[in-house]
DNA sequence: CGGTTATTTAACTGTATGGTTATTTACAAC
DNA sequence: GTTGTAAATAACCATACAGTTAAATAACCG
């Protein structure tokens, strides 16, 4: 993974881990403190520490300072570059009937060409 | 992260490698076969047998079988569950003109309460 | 200034990850 | 059976990651 150009990577990779995923939920209901953050996980404090710097290295969220407060906030423009990239495979999952008729098809093609391999028609199955 | 219940953290730990992501964008063609995948990585094959595996353990490829041959399909329901999961934060990255409505009525509210701090009244800055 | 709270950083640990080379397994052709 | 291709597995390596405790830093208060 290079630095700059792979955002993508950095906010997936960000977002892999339940912990976070969960520190994003409780943000999304508007900004808190490191310690709230915390609450709801038997964790130590710098496990924490290190949950939200690897959120604010992603831009998932920026940390305020007040005193000594640290309050959190949610930044969605990262969910944004996911939620566009995964739009290029929305036709996967919404023409799943298109689908079922493609895998029918390749099914009785793949019957037609394991007729063909017995009569010794070396051929690539691999593509498309 | 423990087994079955976390699709989600499996799903997006595989799409945060951009040879994975490369693998998926090729399969959204077609099936292919492990050497076809393989051709655009300056890698070795077994490190894109590796990449496979973890592809199909999240379930976004499923792999096939025929003769010493073992073309790769995508398949789209994780990427639909990520989606799914991502729609729950949309309102944060197309209400954009609201939150900046939000950050300056915040930033008014951290006025006032700094005015508040410097009259020895302690208070909580983090939470809403 | 000493004590407290909030948080981060440092150092460490065990496991996972993304790569490698060597070897094995699965299949086809002769 | 031998030889060849396709791919997976085994063993290894360096780095990353998710956690810990100890210590340091940042700020507040009497």
């Amino acid at each position: 993974m290079n630095t700059m150009p792979d955002r993508l990577s950095d906010t997936l990779q960000a977002l892999a881990d339940p912990t976070r995923r969960a520190i994003l939920a409780r943000l999304a209901m508007g900004r808190a403190t490191v310690a709230e953050l915390a609450a709801p996980f038997a964790m130590s404090g710098p496990a924490i520490s290190k949950h939200l710097k690897v959120l604010e290295r992603a831009g998932l969220i920026e940390r305020g300072r007040e005193a000594q407060w640290r309050p959190c906030r949610l930044k969605a423009a990262p969910l944004r570059e996911v939620a566009d990239w995964l739009d290029t495979y929305r036709r996967f999952w919404e023409a799943s009937f298109d689908r079922l008729d493609t895998y029918l098809e390749d099914l009785q093609t793949a019957t037609r060409e394991a007729k063909n391999v017995r009569t010794k028609n070396k051929r690539r199955t691999g593509g498309e």
